[in-house]
DNA sequence: CTCTGTGAAACAATTCACAGCT
DNA sequence: AGCTGTGAATTGTTTCACAGAG
């Protein structure tokens, strides 16, 4: 895989979509439905899929269980990832209790905040902050999430990379200014709700 | 404004620097280190400005103020907007209580959901869910944060659509089907994850 | 000489249209 | 007929390169 972000957030979303259909015992789909539920094109989804061997059949579609298979595949990295989060406030604790990451493979290990004080009722180890860096280095942790109050972000950030992170996941609105050779995912909600607002027209 | 998703949250992302720029007194700024700053060349940049009257001067660069002045007035939408949130657990609890949207001039006024003894702490009116549909309808309420458990997420849209509601920022990994005419801007926190872990390479 | 504004060139994504299989 | 696979055409985006202004 080393195409753009958007190819994968759609390749992400096939598995996602397929995934369900499977669960609900549909065996067979064609482009035309796959490219409906996923809110593209039929030929933009046959396009994708033309980096596989052939697979789907005509007059029927593509088998299910077998283009999952392929696009899993194709999407494959090692089996189970271990994570920890920086900050368990609101946000974090919303994270660490959704378990909803673990059926990706992506397990929240360990969670570090300046206050241990609060948040008891999370069923994955708190620490206090200057306990990271050792974990991160012991544990070789690869990727953080970041939900630590606006202002603290850079100068964790900082503290997180220097101990072995390669991967932040920020979800503070601060602009990180970090090492090139470290890979930085923003998610900013204010955007997401802003960009809803402005586009006048429907569909995404 | 009538571009692609990628432009408009780079414009989003322009104002967001540039507005911490101003903050921290830097009045001039040229091409070359805005750029810098949000991880994308020169050239783009001035791309994207050339939609406005020629605003920068040569050999300077471009006034912070003023720059940030047209952009602002380019995305703009009326001013303040009043939204809701569906689904007031951890999630829903952790965006009531980060008050960073109201800078954007965006107030979240009231949270429902089905359990009510939760959540006494936050300072907006909690509803139980069954009065959603009146809320929107009084007091015209255009768009919603979906956070709610992913069975309930599909329900609880048709729902409020049925209300008026025409917006909605999705942040459950649910697939909604709902008329054209809605727009649904789906967050999904695992891509964001799996997309950090698959990429190989640096930058994003 | 420095930095913007902008055409032109290169590259990427999307849509069209249709041949070929069943 | 129904649906895939795929070149060709179109449209969109990013990079290049340089004229022009201070």
């Amino acid at each position: 895989m080393s195409d753009s972000k958007q190819s994968v957030y759609r390749f992400l979303n096939y598995i996602n979509i397929l995934e369900r259909l499977n669960h609900q015992g549909i065996m067979v789909v064609s482009s035309q439905n796959l490219a409906g539920l996923c809110d593209l094109t039929a030929s933009q989804l046959r396009k994708d899929l033309m980096k596989f061997p052939s697979i789907g059949r005509q007059k029927v579609g593509y088998q299910v269980s077998e283009l999952l298979e392929m696009l899993k595949k194709e999407i494959k990295r090692d089996n189970f990832v271990d994570i920890i989060i920086i900050g368990v406030g609101n946000f974090g604790t919303a994270l660490i209790k959704y378990q909803s990451f673990e059926k990706y493979g992506i397990r929240i290990v360990a969670g570090f905040d300046v206050d241990m004080s609060a948040r008891k009722d999370v069923n994955v180890p708190i620490f206090h902050i200057d306990k990271a860096s050792d974990y991160i280095k012991a544990n070789n942790i690869e990727l953080a999430i970041l939900a630590v109050p606006e202002k603290e972000a850079q100068s964790e950030a900082i503290n997180i990379v220097k101990a072995g992170i390669r991967k932040i996941l920020n979800l503070t609105p601060a602009i990180l200014f970090l090492d090139e050779q470290v890979r930085v995912n923003n998610v900013n909600l204010a955007y997401e709700l802003e960009y809803l607002l402005i586009k006048k027209g429907a569909k995404e």
